[in-house]
DNA sequence: TTAAGATATATTGTCGACAATCTGCTGGCA
DNA sequence: TGCCAGCAGATTGTCGACAATATATCTTAA
């Protein structure tokens, strides 16, 4: 997963250690969702100065994993209904037009090394029936690759470093597993094959109902978790 | 213009007022694009410490103005035919979505009082002929309503946020003025009306083909200017 | 008893200094 | 002459302390 971004280059510094620990924290509910970020706790926490934390910070907010106000300090994101839903509305526009462009852009290799790879993830599936987390894992290294094969700088930024994390924060805490993963893999093949056609407008279509169709299954959990 | 971000915010705290700054100077060309950002240099430039700058930095890259890279320092961007047809493809489709969601969540008087300011927009450009400030303002202002309409915050997190101060700097830095100024007014008062109407696609129809005339437009400037 | 104001506490924003890292240059060696 | 190692200078990353601001508590008057 060698894409170069602020968020996504392997750790040099303090701050880029700390950001992904709290990301982590943060996207598996360790840190409570809706909870205040106290910097002086964690900067105890973690051993650093609050510098580090600040720029941590600061990157975690562009990935919209929290809400700062100035002098009154950070919050970590609440999850909601509406949240969700213009996420979701977000993401089927912008994996739709990922697709078209990695129709377009993708060379044969990349196209290749991609359809193995979801074959491989669909052996190691069948062996692991139900073990959401290599589920979750190859389903996010799908849709990353055919987001890094549109090649457009904005939309693998926006996409993969800003949105993503709050994708796997929806899906983690509200338990996306279960009769929906054996029919994304039939869903995945079909945009690759798409994909390889160099048929783009069909890929945008059947990502924005693999999307879709993911929507509803959260938005499901989430009324009747409400109730 | 009371978006509520970190970038629209009124400047309550020092980086604050650096972000505005800096932010009109690489707008504008102040600071050329490419250019290194010296964090000394632009500290003593402003009478600030180190601290509240790189705040600000951090926030200019989240705007695309600015790349970092680790111990070794920011640059501003530096403007590309190809980085442009990248921000216009996502600005077709986002925008275009934006249109889709105005139609639905504008209420009327929203729609009445963006409908008014394009008919006073348009009253002063026929006075201020070709003074292209005012038809930039006025454009911008335009999108802006629109983005917002959509009641999405995400959407207008990375329009508004994000996505147009890079386009601010392509059309400052380009000369977008001239010719199609007056075409523009049209194309905006066909989309208002879809938008009225509640006609969501063909809102969305007009506002890609309105965002692929200005690429087209800005592309023939630059080869222009390369050639 | 409640509500408004003042005070105390805690948190965030900013500063100057130090440590870690990178860049460019000099000098020695093949 | 060309190239690599090592050094000097500058730049970025981190730290601890102080100033500015917000939050919580307590007092006091209606």
């Amino acid at each position: 997963m060698a894409i170069q971004s602020p968020i996504w280059r392997s750790p040099v510094t303090s701050s880029d250690r700390l950001l992904l620990e709290i990301q982590r924290a943060i996207v598996e509910g360790d840190i409570p969702a809706g909870s205040k970020i106290s910097e002086p706790e964690l900067a105890r926490r973690f051993s650093v100065s609050r510098a580090p934390l600040r720029e941590a910070l600061a990157r975690l907010e562009r990935c919209h994993l929290i809400e700062r106000t100035p002098n009154a300090g950070a919050r970590v994101v609440t999850l909601s209904l509406a949240g969700l839903l213009s996420l979701y509305q977000l993401r089927e526009e912008l994996e739709g037009l990922a697709c078209r462009l990695a129709a377009e852009n993708m060379d044969d290799a990349e196209i290749a090394e991609l359809s193995a790879l979801l074959e491989a993830h669909l052996a190691s599936q069948r062996v692991r029936e139900g073990e959401s987390y290599y589920q979750e894992e190859g389903d996010l290294d799908f849709h990353y690759r055919i987001i890094l094969g549109s090649k457009n700088s904005y939309l693998i930024n926006i996409l993969c470093d800003e949105l993503y994390f709050l994708v796997r924060m929806y899906r983690v805490q509200l338990g996306m597993n279960g009769p929906r993963v054996s029919r994304a893999f039939d869903e995945h093949k079909a945009i690759i094959n798409a994909i390889a056609n160099r048929d783009g407008e069909l890929a945008d279509l059947l990502m924005r109902r693999h999307i879709g169709a993911s929507r509803k299954n959260i938005e499901l959990k989430l009324l009747n978790a409400g109730s």
